[in-house]
DNA sequence: GGGTACATGTAATCAGTTACATGATTTA
DNA sequence: TAAATCATGTAACTGATTACATGTACCC
């Protein structure tokens, strides 16, 4: 059971695993899901969600089944070594730090090459982006009922929504006093 | 001047160019940089800072000179269109939002596959894995002298620190209170 | 002068992206 | 029935990573 090189899955490989696990899903599904929840965080194009699942399947961790009318689209199920497979990940330790891969913070680093003008308008560029988007996660926070069956997405967005509340008062704070 | 096309320009190349344009550099250097400060938010390996300058030479952005004795390595010095293109980009606004790109998040996403107690182990080891990194940050933060020349590596650096303490803040209370 | 760590690079591979292409469904 | 939009995919490319390979300096 679950005999494959682990070496062949990378992290968007169990992020696929993930969501067909709690429903089997086409890839259009997918990318509804990731569009709505974890694609915040972790972003990739639609063609990467068509090409992935067939991959699961060649390693035995999806099957699929094609319907036979309509659009006659590909549903993927999650098999058992798929399920034993994920648990696995699930329960080992996430060791590589996190990336903030963050186009404002690079250009931040580098403005000892420009003006205090410029980095104003970064600054409050910026703001103004992360103030947009922390209002759609607080929209998306007020849409989750109390009792929701699975609180797990509800709780990583809170970090989502720490995350932005932190870029927001960093921003505010050189805007209103670049460094020099 | 300047006339390179932007589209063959990745983050990287800005990366490096931002590096080289603040000081003359070689490859290693150029590693030993990113590895102190930017490869903290936006890691890749070394190999990358061997490729890349070279690329930006063919481009005209950077030019390099060969030392004729010892290890004879390449020291790449920014040219004026590098310069120029550099500035541009700098002075254009960041629109991609940043990613968060982080597996102790992603499994949390799909805990509830696994138990409470996984749910509480994977928080602390999440937990104790930021306030290490803190404590990397807060020496760093300490090593500054209160007068640098340039101030901005050291304003992202705390942008770095507000968010390891949010994590901490974060993983701290699912490991206490997990989801359920 | 042999070992070890530091330093410098190249080649091959691959994951992820871009770009393209087309089918199905709804709406005007 | 035409247009627009939603949905579903494939092919080609390429930036970035992995793995390899070797050179140089220092230390015992």
């Amino acid at each position: 059971m679950a005999s494959v090189s682990t070496r062949e899955l990378t992290p968007v490989s169990y992020l696929v695993l993930g969501l067909v696990a709690s429903e089997a899903s086409t890839s259009y599904e997918l990318k509804q899901k990731v569009a709505s929840s974890v694609g915040f965080m972790w972003a990739f194009p639609h063609s990467a969600l068509y090409a992935e699942p067939a991959r699961l399947v060649g390693l035995g961790l999806l099957s699929d089944r094609q319907e036979d009318h309509g659009r006659r689209r590909r549903v993927y199920t999650i098999t058992d070594d798929g399920r034993v497979e994920l648990e696995r990940w699930l329960r080992e330790p996430a060791t590589e730090p996190p990336q903030l891969r963050d186009l404002g913070l690079l250009k931040l680093f580098f403005s000892n090459l420009t003006s205090e003008d410029d980095v104003r308008s970064l600054a409050e560029a910026q703001s103004a982006a992360h103030r947009e988007r922390l209002a759609l996660y607080e929209a998306i926070e007020a849409s989750i009922p109390a009792e929701t069956p699975d609180p797990f997405p509800f709780a990583t967005l809170r970090m989502g929504l720490m995350c932005e509340r932190a870029f927001i008062a960093f921003w505010g704070e050189i805007a209103t006093n670049p460094p020099q």
